[in-house]
DNA sequence: ATTGAATTGATAATAATATATCGAATAATG
DNA sequence: CATTATTCGATATATTATTATCAATTCAAT
């Protein structure tokens, strides 16, 4: 068929889903079982309308003057996710942003578990990071087929990042969320996420310059 | 004039341009000075036109069959993000990401210098933390108005995020990098920028899910 | 039962973003 | 100096995302 990347689209959807999920546990557990696309656009600071497009896409459907079971969304949106079912993963590189993600309890809750770490320092090898084993990334290889690992996090130093990748892909890795700045080469059928800590600096940078600039108007108004 | 919020077009761009400065230096550094738009569509994936689109909004124009001056594209994009000039921002929440960013270099590079941290836990407090000294939250009032810092980065504990922004906000900060899951209340002319880590797990998870539906149906035929 | 208030969801309109096309400009080449 | 290959950038188009409108549905109250 298409020769092309595969894309998805409702990106913009499914990147809202994790903060619908937060959401909603939080109603769950306070007992509450039912919510209005208007309350929970309320709190993402969002119009309900998109709220409810977005819902669109879990397949459930609200009942009128009630909104939506809660449950359901839940169910619905995890197994959207495939978070419904926990996937192991490995991290590569437990710098300080590795560790930081060894520590981000909120994976867990999202189907992600990391069951080891990988490390050329020797400081670091057989030790644990917040539960964590790291282990010689000669031993990733052996590891990861013997595990089945399909998911990888890369914190490497950039000028790793690729010799680390091919090394995963060699061993049947099928996704990479990938925390470094390198663009990096995979055979088709790899699925690498790429995340840029500064792209969210930069929208910042550029809102808080134009605010200032329509203060400025207003005063001279 | 308008009372909605401020918005910016031209956002997904803005998202881009710290990638194409990263590829710029590297570029600069090896003493390259000009580049087409091909040759950064290569190494950020994606196409040429939308380089050129992209550039369009830093005012700088190539030449055919020559390409960009890097020199000028690096100084027109650091000045567009307001990153050619250094601001001082203070870190909120010395945790596991907290200290991963106090140690992350390139917000430095990124005209971002953390010049304080805070946090409650006497552990923490006033010990050096990736050579960024960490005071008491009491201490947060009167070093924002006399330091005049206006960008706080917030990293702290869900249940404290917006008691923290609170104190904030009565200090004149302009500007908070929220990488807690709430959505903050502030006053107009506050900008926030909010970071959600599992939004881009969000996105390799359905993108994964739908490379393995493709290959099947690539076996299937 | 009937009415009223609130909320959904189908459809349509608008806005934002990405891609395609192609003439014009430019430097390198012969 | 003319030719050629390359790249830009103006314009047009396609795609994607958000917002608006409003009839239909449902529950609650009378």
């Amino acid at each position: 068929m298409g020769d092309k990347i595969l894309k998805i689209d409702k990106l913009p959807t499914v990147r809202r889903l994790p903060a619908y999920l937060r959401l909603l546990k939080v109603f769950s557990s306070q007992g509450i079982d039912t919510v209005s696309s208007g309350q929970l656009a309320e709190l993402m600071g969002i119009e309900s309308i998109l709220v409810r497009k977005d819902l669109e896409l879990t397949g459930i459907s609200g009942t009128p003057r009630i909104g939506f079971r809660i449950s359901d969304l839940i169910r619905s949106i995890e197994s959207f996710l495939g978070w419904a079912t926990s996937t192991d993963a490995f991290l590569f590189g437990v710098g300080q942003l590795g560790t930081a993600l060894l520590g981000y309890r909120e994976l867990g809750q999202s189907g992600l578990k990391i069951i080891a770490a990988f490390d050329t320092d020797s400081d670091k090898l057989n030790r644990t990071f917040n539960g964590v084993r790291v282990f010689h990334v000669d031993k990733a290889p052996e590891l990861l087929s013997r595990l089945n690992v399909q998911l990888a996090i890369l914190t490497v130093p950039p000028e790793h990042a690729q010799q680390v990748t091919d090394l995963l892909v060699m061993n049947g890795i099928q996704g990479i969320w990938n925390y470094t700045p390198v663009s990096l080469e995979v055979p088709e059928g790899v699925t690498v996420q790429k995340e840029d800590l500064l792209s969210g600096l930069a929208v910042l940078s550029v809102r808080m310059s134009r605010a200032v600039v329509s203060q400025r108007c207003e005063e001279g108004s």
